[in-house]
DNA sequence: ACGCGTGCCTGTTGGC
DNA sequence: TGCCAACAGGCACGCG
């Protein structure tokens, strides 16, 4: 989430006011299946670029004659090695570029946006509002971590599955993925194998304090940079030096000297202090 | 309803 | 050096 956030910020003066022309969808896979055609972006202009969660979501001003059946959203999710960014108007197609749009700015001079993807994991979904809320995932999404408070927190805890697994789900809190997931552990000293529900509420108000802390650093320092990640300016973040868990097991806590564990835990690589988190 | 395990997908890594 | 299995992980899906 740190790194989408820093995308928003990055692509944002990119694209803003920009209009679209045409769509090359290069791999059919890209297209989340409730989208609507990318052909119906034709002629619609970026009025606003936001994120929720971990999706990029681009708002579209609704610019054309047939403004009644045009999409007024088009949501990027980056997944882990998904990429986006500007290229001069007659750039060549990268070799994971999955889709690339023609786009103009205000002032009439062309570019083109790629969407560039490795493992293809990621998903593009054009949409109307209205027709936004049949994805379940949209619908569900939890609260945004920076504007949740203590009190809406802890009922969300309320599970027999291990606090790393609910901080991971989506629907429980948006944004949050392995990385984070694991240094908020860390710094609020709670261990990953804990049945969230068994969390008091103070350690749950500490939890949250913790992932907005961790949050807004990440954020200060453009993101993590474990191998894929880049900006839309192509630079990498830093908050990768910042790491006291995540794939850190078998090295030493740098709080307190003890080894770190690992094991497998809501169905990810999971690294905590045996010492520091109880 | 809930919680868990698996599949998706490809580039990188590490063991033999 | 070359080969190949294991691994990375956000989410959908199916099972019990």
């Amino acid at each position: 989430m740190p790194e989408v956030e820093t995308i928003v910020r990055s692509l944002s003066p990119h694209v803003s006011g920009c209009v679209f022309e045409r769509s090359a969808l290069l791999r059919q896979s890209a297209l989340h299946p409730l989208s609507l055609p990318l052909a119906s972006l034709a002629g619609l202009c970026v009025s606003g670029l936001w994120r929720r969660g971990k999706l990029l979501v681009f708002d579209l001003f609704p610019a054309r004659q047939d403004a009644g059946s045009a999409p007024d959203v088009m949501i990027v999710h980056l997944r882990m090695t998904g990429r986006i960014f500007t290229q001069s108007a007659n750039a060549e197609l990268g070799r994971h570029t999955r889709c690339a749009w023609s786009m103009r700015r205000p002032d009439g001079s062309p570019f083109q946006l790629y969407f560039d993807d490795a493992r293809t994991f990621g998903k593009i979904l054009v949409s109307g509002r209205e027709r936004l809320l049949e994805w379940k995932f949209w619908r569900e999404l939890g609260p945004e971590p920076l504007e949740l408070s203590a009190e809406g927190f802890l009922p969300r805890l309320d599970s027999r599955r291990a606090i790393k697994a609910c901080l991971l789900d989506q629907s429980v809190i948006a944004g949050i993925g392995n990385i984070y997931a694991d240094e908020a552990l860390f710094a609020a000293g709670i261990n990953p194998s804990r049945p969230a529900a068994s969390l008091s509420a103070a350690e749950a108000s500490r939890l949250l304090s913790s992932i907005k802390n961790i949050i807004s650093l990440a954020i200060e320092s453009k993101g993590s940079s474990i191998r894929d990640y880049r900006d839309a300016d192509g630079n990498a973040g830093a908050f990768q030096n910042n790491f006291y868990a995540y794939g850190r097991a078998g090295k030493e806590c740098r709080k307190c000297g003890a080894l770190l564990e690992k094991a497998r835990i809501g169905g990810r690589t999971t690294a905590w202090c045996p010492n520091c988190q109880s």
